[in-house]
DNA sequence: CGAGTGTTAGGTCGAATGTCCTAGGGTGTG
DNA sequence: CACACCCTAGGACATTCGACCTAACACTCG
């Protein structure tokens, strides 16, 4: 179908754009001219540009839900998933470096913009928090665990703010590396691999 | 004098406005409209809204310099001083739920448009981890000082960005006390009051 | 071949924005 | 009183935005 196709486009190439210069700074033409199509034919695929919005969140949450799943699948203990987590702030880390966390920045916008969207982009961000909290739930950490989840993922978001606003991608490395010691010290003491 | 008066409240205005709504979607209607004066009166006062923008960083890094001087007398040991720091996630916790950090917001704004004056923007954070790094130079913490100060100003911008996405107030009150705790941690163990 | 459907291009509309100009009000000084 | 200067108001401007329409193209199926 050349119909999905074309429209699975708009929607790669808005996604990018509203990461690297945000949703209200990204217009339609600046997305049309990065799919190659006139600005008109925007209409025929998407309504409005919250239409496009709804499309890029449904996107990331789609590829959040297969990233989880792929970490589900490599990590053999609760321990090495939690690990992978951390770890895409390396995998991530020149992106992250100039234009931050994809999702920290387009919830703090909509936030801003009183968007109403802006209650599905927070949800990638429930979508990690719940994964996590099965994951230091597997690890033993009992009623704690939706806090750790919470506390880990408040300490990846502000790498992301300071990575970006000092555009310092070493900053990162080292970061990572405290957040697998913290991770370390979380483990129960009658935990063994 | 009439002028600076003037001045000094559009400032005012927009460096609220810029925070609750961010740079771009702020404009001079609004800023007018909220200060009580004509639209046009603008020009008169600044020629573009970068000027403003401007304007506006050099009052948040006055404020900003002026609240590290309070700290520096208020608290007695380094300590006491780094606590005073961490605290203002409370003192702010409402309008952090609401909006975020003013900084933290800012910076990643201003990176994605990529506005020249992104970089007067991230000096904002560099004073406070300049005053960090002393602080904890004076605790004794030597070389790993500098590490320590940008760990805590990461820290405290992931609390703002989630205690946003989220709404949640509670949460900044929770994570304040795990910082509190990691401070502690810091301390030489041939530290003493 | 040709009708019908899906897709695209290009242009237009009103609203909003930042920028800019000019006329006039207000105040203080000579 | 009269002049000069600071400040203000209101509107004009060009541009850009999202939204919308229509004509034409491309393809399939009868």
């Amino acid at each position: 179908m050349a119909q999905t196709a074309t429209k699975d486009r708009i929607t790669e190439a808005a996604d990018q754009l509203f990461y690297e210069r945000g949703f209200e700074a990204a217009s339609f033409a600046d997305i049309a001219a990065a799919v190659g199509i006139s600005r008109g034919n925007f209409y025929y695929h998407f309504k409005t540009k919250d239409e496009i919005l709804e499309a890029v969140i449904a996107r990331r949450m789609a590829s959040a839900r297969a990233l989880l799943n792929s970490w589900q699948a490599e990590g053999r203990t609760a321990e090495q998933r939690i690990t992978c987590f951390i770890r895409i702030l390396i995998a991530n880390q020149a992106k992250i470096a100039l234009y931050g966390c994809p999702v920290g920045t387009l919830v703090a916008e909509l936030g801003k913009l009183n968007h109403a969207a802006q209650g599905q982009a927070a949800a990638l961000f429930t979508l990690f928090q719940d994964w996590l909290t099965q994951q230091f739930q597997a690890l033993g950490c009992g009623a704690r665990s939706g806090s750790l989840a919470m506390h880990l993922l408040a300490r990846s978001q502000g790498v992301a703010v300071l990575a970006q606003a000092f555009g310092d991608a070493d900053f990162i490395e080292r970061e990572v590396a405290l957040m697998q010691d913290w991770l370390r010290d979380q483990l129960p003491q009658d935990y063994t691999l």
